[in-house]
Order: structure tokens, then C-alpha cells, then sequence
DNA sequence: AAAATCATCAACCGCGCCACG
DNA sequence: GCGTGGCGCGGTTGATGATTT
């Protein structure tokens, strides 16, 4: 962990376009300046971050104080190691979700979207590795490739195979799924890549993907409803001033799609939940996430899965 | 003990989206 | 329709501590 030192950092390095007026400071953050932004927002509330930091008599630029507030000081963000049930949830989403780190953030209760993707990438894309499993598509690695006795990639050989391969953020969940999967390990959490049910989940990626690329959605819900992403990457609604219609009017739509899907023939083909007919089915269905792609439903379920799968019906 | 290497994660960067004039 | 400003996102960097050689 990074402590946050003096300035040193920032005096040799180049300004970028956001802090190239009038020397901003750049580098870690100091306790002094943290306790400015903090006091600031307690007092004025998040938003209009452009002109904050003059505000707030910090010489930073209103980027980085976001980044700052959202990632660090924030009442709502979780410090500490990321347990159990969270990495399967983080796990679960990213299968679904592919790198929309601040989709799943939303559903993770206290964790950020950067927390997230640094766990993803420094402890989970390493661990799927050494399984056998692509973290990227999280199907099989290709077996000729796979050696399980080889070490995991180190960072620099993980910066090289990224170059090697092309953009991609998340599969299409059409591709073909091996059958091949024998290398996976036989513990509890392979089990669920084994399950069957991978391509109907690949499918329900897919769509997902579809539709919020079709729509220009950047989010679907907020999980603290006060601050939490909003629908299209627009102004971010201040402290005070949330605008729960306006949250649950777009939200309907995303719904209103997702429910769709579940009357897809592909969807009843596939059978995702192991449920006949997920229409008719339990309460914890009314959140279409968890209707439309299973979540929580197939396979073991912990209770933070619950909380975060169920979170719209506590509205 | 020193140097080299690795792991972690806060912070930065560029880009895209949307609202507004 | 176009330009600009503000914001948020995902990808990447690099400083620092830990571990290995």
C-alpha cells in the first residue's frame, strides 16, 4: 500500500491536458489535502467537480478529486480485504459482465469499481489462470496451451500476452464451448464452471451486452442510491438532490428489457435456472438481474449474493 | 546485507457520452 | 448540426513494500 507522502512525486512528473494550468499538483494525496476534500463535500456535497478543488482550496484538478473521493474517502467505501462471498460475486458478475468494473462495483456493497478491477487483475485473472480457465471468457483455456505445473503469468508476461491478443472486453458468449474440461480442478468453485449451464449464462452475457451497447447504458443500478453510477454516464446527481424517479424510470426500461429476455426461446431452451418457468417464479425474481441470468439462483448462493442480487427489491 | 524481482493498488490518462448554448 | 464543458469509465502506469536470490 501506497502511503501518501510528500509532493516529490509530482515534481518531476510532466503535466498532463487536466493539470496542465497553473502548476496543479499532481501524485499522492496528503492527509491535509484529504481532510479539505473531505470537509468540502460534507459540506457542500459531491458534484460540479471542475470547479471543487478551488473551492476547497486544493490545488488538485477536478478529476482527481473524484477519483479521490469516489475510490478512497467516501463513508461508503469498504477498506480492508476483499472476503470470501465477495470474490465470488465479483467472480459470477465479471462472468456475466466482462470488465465493466463499475457495473459490478455497483452490485458489491462498499467496493469500488477501481478496487475491483485492481483485485480482478492482480488476484483472480491469475487465479482462473492457474485453473485452467480464461479469465477473460471464463471457459477453458485452451488445453494444449494449459500446463497447470507452470506458474501463473507474472505482470509482465500478462502486459505481453495482452498485446498478442486482440480488443476484446468480453466474450460474446456465442462462441463455442469445449467440452474439453478435464484440466479444470475439482473444487468447489470449478464446479460451477463445469455446471452445464455455462452457455445459457454465455447467452445471457451476450444479450446483456447487446442491449446496453444498443442503449448507451454505461450502468444499470445503483447500489447505495445515493452516488452509485448513474444510467448513462451523465451529471452525477449531488448529495440531497437524488432523483429517485428519475432512477427508477430508467431502470424500468433496463427491466422491462431484461424481463423480455426471459420469454426468449433461447432462454426456456436453455433452462438457466433450473427453473421451469422463471416467470412464475419466487420473489427474489422480481429483480430482473436475477431473474433473467440466474444469479443466486443456480449454484451456491452466499448471503452477500442475496443482498446484492436482491438489492432492487429492497426500493 | 544488498540487489533483483515480484505484487499491490492509488492515481493517472484518454476516450466517449451527454447536456447545453 | 456543431463546439464546448463536465463527467464517468476502463485501461494503464509507477511508487512502494514484500519476497526471493
Amino acid at each position: 500500500m501506497r502511503k501518501p507522502t510528500s509532493a516529490t512525486a509530482t515534481a518531476t512528473a510532466k503535466p498532463t491536458p487536466c493539470c496542465i494550468k497553473v502548476g496543479l499538483k499532481r501524485g499522492p494525496w496528503t492527509p491535509e489535502e484529504d481532510g479539505l476534500l473531505a470537509s468540502y463535500i460534507k459540506k457542500e456535497g459531491e458534484g460540479r467537480w471542475r470547479t471543487l478543488p478551488k473551492k476547497a482550496g486544493l490545488l488538485r484538478c477536478g478529476k482527481s478529486c473524484r477519483l479521490r473521493w469516489m475510490n478512497y474517502l467516501r463513508p461508503s467505501v469498504k477498506r480492508g480485504q476483499i472476503a470470501d462471498d465477495e470474490e465470488d460475486l465479483i467472480l459470477r458478475l465479471h462472468r456475466l459482465l466482462g470488465n465493466r468494473w463499475s457495473l459490478i462495483a455497483g452490485r458489491i456493497p462498499g467496493r469500488t469499481d477501481n478496487e475491483i478491477k485492481n483485485y480482478w487483475n492482480t488476484h483472480l485473472s491469475k487465479k482462473l489462470i492457474s485453473q485452467g480457465i480464461d479469465p477473460r471468457t471464463h471457459k477453458p483455456l485452451d488445453p494444449q496451451s494449459f500446463d497447470p505445473s507452470k506458474p501463473s503469468l507474472s505482470k509482465a508476461n500478462l502486459s505481453q500476452e495482452r498485446l498478442k491478443e486482440p480488443m476484446k472486453t468480453v466474450s460474446s458468449g456465442l462462441e463455442e464451448t469445449t467440452s474439453d474440461s478435464t484440466h479444470i480442478a475439482n473444487n468447489k468453485e470449478n464446479e460451477y464452471f463445469q455446471n452445464d449451464d455455462i452457455n445459457a449464462h454465455l447467452d445471457a452475457q451476450h444479450l446483456a451486452n447487446h442491449f446496453i451497447a444498443s442503449q448507451g447504458y454505461t450502468g444499470l443500478l445503483n447500489y447505495d442510491g445515493t452516488s452509485g453510477m448513474d444510467l448513462r454516464g451523465n451529471q452525477r446527481l449531488g448529495i440531497g438532490e437524488a432523483d429517485d424517479q428519475d432512477i427508477t424510470s430508467g431502470t424500468d426500461d433496463v427491466f422491462s428489457f431484461l424481463n423480455s429476455l426471459i420469454n426468449e426461446e433461447a432462454f426456456q431452451q436453455h433452462q438457466i435456472l433450473n427453473v421451469p418457468n422463471v416467470n412464475s417464479t419466487a420473489p427474489s425474481s422480481s429483480d430482473p438481474f436475477v431473474s433473467t441470468f440466474g444469479l443466486g439462483i443456480t449454484g451456491w448462493e452466499s448471503p452477500l449474493m442475496s443482498s446484492a442480487l436482491n438489492q432492487n427489491d429492497s426500493k
